[in-house]
RNA sequence: CGGGGUGUGGCGCAGUCCGGUAGCGCACCUGCUUUGGGAGCAGGGAGUCGGAGGUUCGAAUCCUCUCACCCCGACCA
């Protein structure tokens, strides 16, 4: 294995921006201008492209691959876990909205209301659905009656328009889609405990598919979401340094039951009001992916998640060579066929290199090359997409090979992101300190806080710093690997006593 | 809503200051030679210059108005 040398042209012998049917090159480097990579990559790697209407996206096939590839993961953990699907329409009656104050309050500014059908005005305007809470709960209310209902269990997959004043492809547009799961339980305890265990789901496939590291704990409530008792979120590093958060998990309290009438009777033939949970992941995780692995040849595609694991690059010269290339490759890919998602390239206009750069953009995680050598000496070339290492196989050990790189790599990826957190982490006693940090590039930063959103509120305003989270207790039974421990300090705004320390980032 | 920028073949741009009837690269099509890290030559097709009005013999270019999109900031997942 031999690392290649950089292929990056200098400026001058590098063609501009090419033509949108084949791929393109000139990526902006993340050290110029991290958000113009970051849309480089997404416009060029094709995973989306801007829609005629302001601030929404077509997601194209690359991208919905992709997406679709993290919806059968998630689809199949969020029912291991006793959730079944559903769908509840993307008209909402606006009276609806209003029934619970924050949540009204939260979000009405963006919201897109319709106003007539059919021709004619609609006695009441419908509501866009913005998040499905309202209409759900409505429908609990009519469902559930007995504590034998309970608990009820329901995820949908779904689209959803907040009308935001400024949006990027992916991290945040008009229109996105999302999963958001909704349940109704019986105590609050267990509607704490749903609340948790969906985190924990967020959790593990942040980290064991996306190889993407996140810290989990609490919102403030200036971050709670509007109309929830508690939110819970797991936050993201992204290459800049900002923090992104990746999923949420609120406990709702009976807020909701209170306002749409969702009640039950117990066994002592007592009407009570549920205990309701809500929870989601969006199309969002596509930015996070590619803020969180991806460098200046493109995009960079954890295995797991990986629409295509492995490309096939056949290289010739002749047409003889050809034919022997092509005969030799569907030997050996044959068997392949069944065990990955493989593509072979056989493309004629293009030559190798050319593909190589175009499958790299794409995230490709391994390259098999297959030349009129490796026909000859019985053998392939395997190169990874993340670290371009070169590898060459016997014939009888591709397979073996592919086995071995695509589970290195998963596993390197997050090894890889977690280390370039750690890089930009640091714990911080006094302001001073703090503002200095963050003055220069992005940090994530535990710092003291007291609890009063005055304070998160006046460090907000003067660094553009905020509180991501605020870790779990070992004691809550729910820890947040990686924060610091409890440790007695004074609030980095107002000097009083803070019991731990919070973690504060620039965000998405 | 503020600040900045851009609208010219499919894509990326030049031309605008200084008006003269549209050009370059890539992509596309054809042919030949090529193919182990983004090939070469030859030929070809493709643009009412974002829109409207005005000035002028003549406007991509000057003037007025307008629309759209992008980036940066204030709101948010």
């Amino acid at each position: 294995m031999r690392p290649l040398p950089d292929r990056a042209a200098p400026p001058a012998a590098r063609s501009p921006a090419k033509g949108a049917a084949m791929s393109e090159y000139g990526i902006t480097s993340r050290a110029k201008d991290f958000s113009q990579w970051y849309l480089d990559i997404v416009l060029q790697a094709e995973l989306a492209d801007y829609s005629p209407v302001r601030g929404c996206m077509v997601i194209r096939p690359n991208g919905y691959a992709l997406w679709e590839r993290m919806q059968r993961a998630l689809d199949e953990m969020i029912k291991a876990t006793g959730h079944r699907n559903a769908y509840f329409p993307l008209f909402i009656p606006e009276s609806f909205l209003k029934k619970e104050a924050e949540h009204v309050e939260g979000f009405a500014p963006e919201c897109a209301v319709v106003t007539i059908g059919g021709g004619a005005r609609l006695e009441e305007p419908l509501m866009v659905r913005p998040t499905s809470e309202t209409i759900i709960y409505h429908m609990y209310a009519k469902w559930i009656k007995s504590y034998r209902d309970l608990p009820l269990l329901i995820n949908q997959w779904a689209n959803v328009v907040r009308w935001e004043m400024r949006t990027r492809l992916f991290l945040r547009t008009t229109e996105f889609l999302w999963q958001e799961g909704h349940t109704a339980h019986a105590t609050p305890e267990e509607a704490e405990e749903e609340t948790r265990r969906m985190l924990g789901v967020y959790r593990d496939f942040a980290e064991q598919w996306m190889a993407m590291p996140v810290y989990l704990g609490r919102k403030t409530d200036r971050e709670k979401f509007a109309g929830a008792l508690r939110t819970y979120s797991i936050e993201a590093f992204m290459q800049d340094g900002r923090a992104l958060q990746a999923g949420t998990s609120h406990n709702l309290g009976d807020n909701f039951a209170r306002a749409f009438e969702v009640k039950f009777q117990d066994e002592q033939q007592q009407w009570r009001y549920c205990w309701q949970t809500s929870w989601g992941v969006s199309t969002r995780l596509i930015g996070a992916l590619i803020m969180a692995h991806s460098d200046d040849q493109g995009l960079v595609l954890p295995p797991r998640l990986a629409p295509l694991e492995l490309v096939v690059v056949p290289i010739w010269r002749s047409d003889e060579e050809r034919g022997r290339v092509l005969a030799y490759i569907d030997e050996i890919a044959g068997p392949l066929r069944g065990r990955y998602r493989l593509h072979v390239d056989d493309r004629e206009q293009f030559k190798p290199g050319w593909k190589y750069s175009e499958w790299e953009l794409k995230g490709v995680p391994l390259r098999l090359e297959v030349g009129p050598r490796d026909v000859e000496k019985q053998g392939a070339v395997l190169v990874r997409r993340d670290t371009r290492a070169k590898a060459m196989l016997a014939r009888g050990e591709i397979a073996a090979g592919i086995d071995a790189a695509l589970a290195a790599m998963q596993r390197e990826l997050f090894e890889r992101a977690l280390e370039r957190r750690q890089g930009r982490t640091r714990q911080v006693g006094d302001y001073a300190e703090f503002r200095r940090l963050l003055e220069g590039d992005n940090y994530f930063v535990w710092a003291p806080w007291c609890g009063a959103s005055a304070c998160e509120e006046r460090v907000a305003e003067e660094t553009k710093a905020t509180i991501r989270t605020v870790p779990f207790e070992e004691s809550q039974g729910f820890s947040t690997p990686g924060a610091p421990p409890p440790e007695k300090g004074s609030c980095l705004a107002c000097g009083e006593p803070s019991p731990r320390a919070v973690l504060w980032a620039k965000a998405y």
